[in-house]
DNA sequence: TCTGCGTTGCAACCGAGTTGCAGATCGCAC
DNA sequence: GTGCGATCTGCAACTCGGTTGCAACGCAGA
């Protein structure tokens, strides 16, 4: 949470330290699921839109992020705390809530195995189940 | 294909058959696998974006078209062809080539059921394959 | 033929993402 | 500490897919 420990984390993924990544990076642990843009830029307060932007697309290419796609129309964010780069580049795991949109990263233990099929090489597999998440349910009941 | 085919499945939709909805219906089928707006833009020609936007909207929601997020930034539909509406809304899997940008509707029988995590209540599931398609791999070795 | 409502095309708008550019800042050599 | 090239940042403008308001059109029923 703290400065030194951001600045570790990105030196650990080879980004240079500056001021305003540390300032991202702060606000992007406060968010306990996924974040987006906005959200940072909210966050944030002082940064500019298209810093955030520039921050996110090198943190990505760095694997200190990854990108969810959960349909919500603004693409959401999630830190990698793995390491690992297993041999099939990604296997990403998300639910999203439908009626707060929020998105939640999930297991990946839940995946399963599956068939590919014939003749398609496979890169990353997106595993997005939508619907209802329990704060969303819990809330409907009372 | 002509006409009397897409108004009886307009018709079977319970969507008033209109001659720009057949017109659209019949260059949706000339898509072996998945459209976008702008895809229907092109080969309609003469239909207004607007009206294209309408009708997939009311083609959606009256279950002849399902929505594919792949994550290509533009919204792909495809056709629905089978009738019913498993209890679980909707299940899908797709494959999107990050090279031809193609999507892909794939056999549903690859899914396999998963274990959810408890608490949330699902709706929809996307399993959404990226990679290469078989088209672009065999272009790639000539 | 007249009327009303659903449908359509046009144009304008919206919002997320993206880019160009100039000024600020950083790291390093001197 | 100073100077300099490279990198980073903020601003503003732009792109593009999607969406909406509105007026005109057209078809079905009176």
């Amino acid at each position: 949470m703290n400065d030194k420990h951001c600045e570790e984390i990105l030196l650990h993924h080879d980004i240079r330290p500056t001021a305003v990544r540390i300032l991202v990076l702060q606000a992007m642990e406060r968010f306990s699921d996924t974040f987006s843009l906005a959200d940072l830029e909210v966050a944030t307060e002082t940064v500019d839109k298209s810093t955030i932007f520039r921050t996110l697309t090198l943190f990505v290419a760095h694997h200190l992020l990854h990108i969810i796609e959960d349909g919500s129309g603004s693409t959401k964010y999630c830190i990698c705390y793995n390491d690992h780069h297993c041999s099939l580049d990604e296997l990403h795991c998300h639910f999203h809530c439908e009626q707060c949109g929020r998105t939640f990263c999930l297991e990946q233990a839940h995946i399963p195995a599956i068939k590919y099929p014939a003749g398609f090489e496979v890169r990353q597999i997106n595993y997005l189940i939508k619907g209802k998440c329990p704060d969303c349910r819990t809330k409907q009941r009372n």
